[in-house]
DNA sequence: CTGCCACCGTACGTTTCCGTACTGAGAAAA
DNA sequence: TTTTCTCAGTACGGAAACGTACGGTGGCAG
């Protein structure tokens, strides 16, 4: 019984691990490769540790914006859990590093053991529907500059260090807007003592202003989060 | 055994039927009522005949933000099914009209003797997740008269005349954009004959032209509708 | 060490939508 | 009828973000 970076895993109860972890796999994820394919099986199950993954829905064909960020707090391939193997939206890895994955049929066989597995996963799967709920409050009402502090902290959060590793052209495509803004913005933020920019990277430097600017727009399902799963 | 108006319950075996119509209360449901409180306990669970409900994310104070639309295709409180009574979201009364409500507690009792019960309800869970994704994808990509376009499309597929009864101010708060910039669109629309607009009320006129108006940004949760429930 | 390429900084005219506010018209109440 | 209230139409200056584009820079590959 291992000591799980992953929080859901880290969760569970002695007799779920026991489930669970003759099955789980380690895994390295390189940056910009796609775990889920949108209208594609969901093959694996992946719980992240240090990688960071976007769910990202389509509009069109090439236009791409992101509606939830999934790291060592969650789980990706809710949909299993729903009752289906697809979903319309696409999953990739955001951030490279280590998680740990199942096969979506073995997870389906165990939570057809465990009842209490199924319900922790589900109360995941609440608390990251509220976060594409507030996505959806963020697109419509926030202004760039607090979108941005928003994927920063969410990002943040899920990272060990103080260090984002992305570009500004990335961040553009997740929050749907122009690479300029992005960088303008990160400009402003920089020059205000938020962050530290470096070519890839960003650090962050003053997190309490970067939580005030973002405002209500962060916070609501990291609180669901802290409530359901703790 | 009744004949359903509401699709969940019109898809249910007939066991399932069983089970559920002794507590199935019939209501009706006057504008603006609320039926889901942020963050206070869901006391029923709605399924709704005629009734559309808005499901509502809280920005700060009373800044609002639609996130998603239920009407005769699905069931409100789907937070019960997620293992938790409440959420930070509200839900309320779009257009009146009636619905079979049945007590939280009650449903979670007959949850846990029916598998396929839970199944038909997460599947909607799943179908629900992807329209509030969908709407992070229009909020945040775009344009007012395309959101518009969508909206009343949804509203229309839930609606059993071609008639919705609102007004241009609470579109506005749905869609978290001004007032006068809802009248400008319909304008645009009634101009061109999508809609005829008369106080209070929009009546759809040419449906396929609104489609077209929309493009990819309605459709994706209506296409995994039909492919999961049917 | 040099060339290349991905990444970042900046600029400018344009579009979309906002904030605010005033006016008129339909419906319901007095 | 007259009043009152909600709802809809219109206007104007301004902010935010867009599309596009060009030049600079850090860092890796040859």
């Amino acid at each position: 019984m291992k000591k799980h970076r992953n929080r859901l895993l880290a969760a569970l109860s002695p007799a779920d691990q026991n489930l669970l972890e003759p099955q789980l796999q380690p895994v390295q994820l390189e940056k910009r490769r796609t775990i889920e394919a949108p209208n594609k099986t969901v093959d694996y199950v992946y719980f992240p540790e240090t990688v960071i993954a976007s769910v990202v829905a389509l509009c069109g064909r090439e236009d791409r914006i992101e509606v939830g960020l999934i790291g060592c707090e969650g789980v990706s391939g809710l949909t299993v859990l729903m009752g289906d193997l697809r979903s319309p939206n696409s999953t990739y890895i955001q951030v490279e590093g280590e998680a740990l994955r199942i096969e979506a049929d073995a997870l389906r066989t165990i939570l057809l053991k465990s009842n209490s597995l199924r319900e922790l996963l589900l109360r995941f799967g609440h608390v990251f529907t509220t976060q594409i709920a507030q996505t959806a409050v963020a697109n419509g009402r926030a202004k760039l500059e607090q979108r941005l502090a928003r994927w920063i902290l969410m990002a943040h959060d899920r990272t060990v260090a103080d260090d984002v590793a992305i570009t500004h052209e990335f961040l553009a495509v997740m929050l749907g807007v122009r690479r300029a803004s992005v960088t303008v913005a990160l400009d402003r933020f920089e020059k205000k003592g938020f962050i530290i920019a470096r070519r890839g990277r960003i650090t962050v430097a003053d997190r309490k202003a970067i939580e005030k600017l973002a405002g209500h727009f962060y916070g609501v399902p990291e609180a669901e989060f802290k409530r359901l799963i703790g």
